[in-house]
DNA sequence: AAGTACACCAACCGCGCGAAC
DNA sequence: AGTTCGCGCGGTTGGTGTACT
């Protein structure tokens, strides 16, 4: 059977969005959440397929997103996560909750894979771990708990000899949780309900939950605070780059010199929607106050207790594992 | 100053999977 | 049991900016 396309190509449009088209498509998120993609474009007269909504939100719109700039240690952790797990990008990015996985997937491509060629990384890193085919569901699972072992064993030595480096990274949190609105970093890192089982994907992590459950509370506390670069964004860059004025590289988000928690590219301040309340409608749950958040240190306790939580997840999925097992 | 090559990244494409029917 | 739908994932491409000659 032929597959029918993902949406009708006529009258689709396709290429850079536009800050309106990003406006619009934020509205509409705000206003019914994320997720029901195929119904985005009809219900907002968007002239996108409902791929490319989802897409724009997770790579780009989701609020918590951190853009450029990567650290040593997320660069780091991304090696040897790739050395262990392969281009399993969902996967990696699950362990770097302010990463997408197209973020990361893009970063490899142009920076660490060549870097690595050129013999620049560290003897960890192998080519991607292509391994065969698997023949049953035990097989996978048994794969995903091998992975989980070994990807831990791969954060702990990426962040072992980098605990000198962790400040920034929780500074990081630190401030960016003071920012106004309501804190920059309670989002994807901070959002404690967030496993690193759970996809990077902006969807997945928001959507059928993200009504309902205390969990997706973290995420959108960014959103003010992001919807008011786009806006200010807007308003004074407009035609800044000439074909893509909805799509500002990373560079601009690493010029801005302040690219840290979740610097949504338009950059700038706030012209904001009411600072400190929920954006979004379906926003029920206050942020998640600093003492709950999750950042990095959690990641290294869990790691750290190792065997503790190994016959855990034992027989259990990686997914299923994270969500009894893992602290973040 | 102009032209070219390279780097970067947003977005597209196709496939696979799971749920619903 | 088979089909359809919706979504997520990974690979790839095209456009733009920047560095180099």
């Amino acid at each position: 059977m032929v597959r029918p396309p993902c949406c009708d190509k006529e009258g689709v449009k396709k290429g850079p969005w536009t800050p309106e088209e990003d406006l619009v498509l934020v509205s509409y998120i705000q206003e019914h959440g994320p997720g029901n993609w195929r119904a985005v474009p009809a219900k907002t007269g968007l002239m996108r397929c409902s791929k490319s909504c989802r897409l724009r939100w997770t790579n780009y719109l989701r609020p918590g997103i951190k853009r450029g700039n990567f650290t040593e240690q997320e660069e780091k952790l991304i090696i040897h996560l790739q050395a262990l797990l392969g281009n399993r990008w969902a996967a990696i990015a699950s362990y770097l909750p302010e990463r997408t996985d197209n973020d990361i997937k893009n970063y490899w491509n142009t920076h660490l894979k060549r870097k690595l060629q050129s013999g620049g990384g560290d003897g960890a890193a192998k080519p991607p771990g292509h391994r065969p085919p698997l023949s049953s569901k035990g097989q996978w699972e048994r794969r995903l708990q091998t992975d989980i072992n070994l990807a831990r064993r791969a954060l702990r030595e990426a962040l072992t000899p980098l605990d000198d480096l962790k400040p920034p990274q929780l500074q990081r949190d630190a401030t960016a949780v003071e920012a106004p609105g309501a804190g920059v970093g309670a989002g994807m890192g901070g959002g404690g309900g967030d496993s690193p089982a759970s996809s990077s994907s902006g969807a997945s992590q928001c959507s059928q939950s993200a009504p309902t459950t205390a969990a997706a509370a973290g995420p959108y506390v960014l959103t003010t605070e992001n919807i008011s670069r786009m806006l200010d964004g807007w308003a004074g860059r407009k035609g800044a780059r000439g074909g893509s004025p909805g799509t500002p590289g990373g560079a601009e988000s690493a010029s801005t010199g302040s690219s840290d928690a979740s610097e949504v590219s338009y950059g700038g301040a706030a012209v904001a929607p009411a600072a400190g309340g929920p954006v979004f409608e379906y926003e029920t749950k206050p942020a998640v106050p600093p003492s709950q958040q999750m950042p990095l240190s959690a990641i290294e306790s869990w790691l750290f207790d190792d065997d503790s939580h190994f016959h855990h997840v034992q027989s259990a999925s990686l997914f299923d594992a994270a969500s009894m097992d893992y602290p973040f």
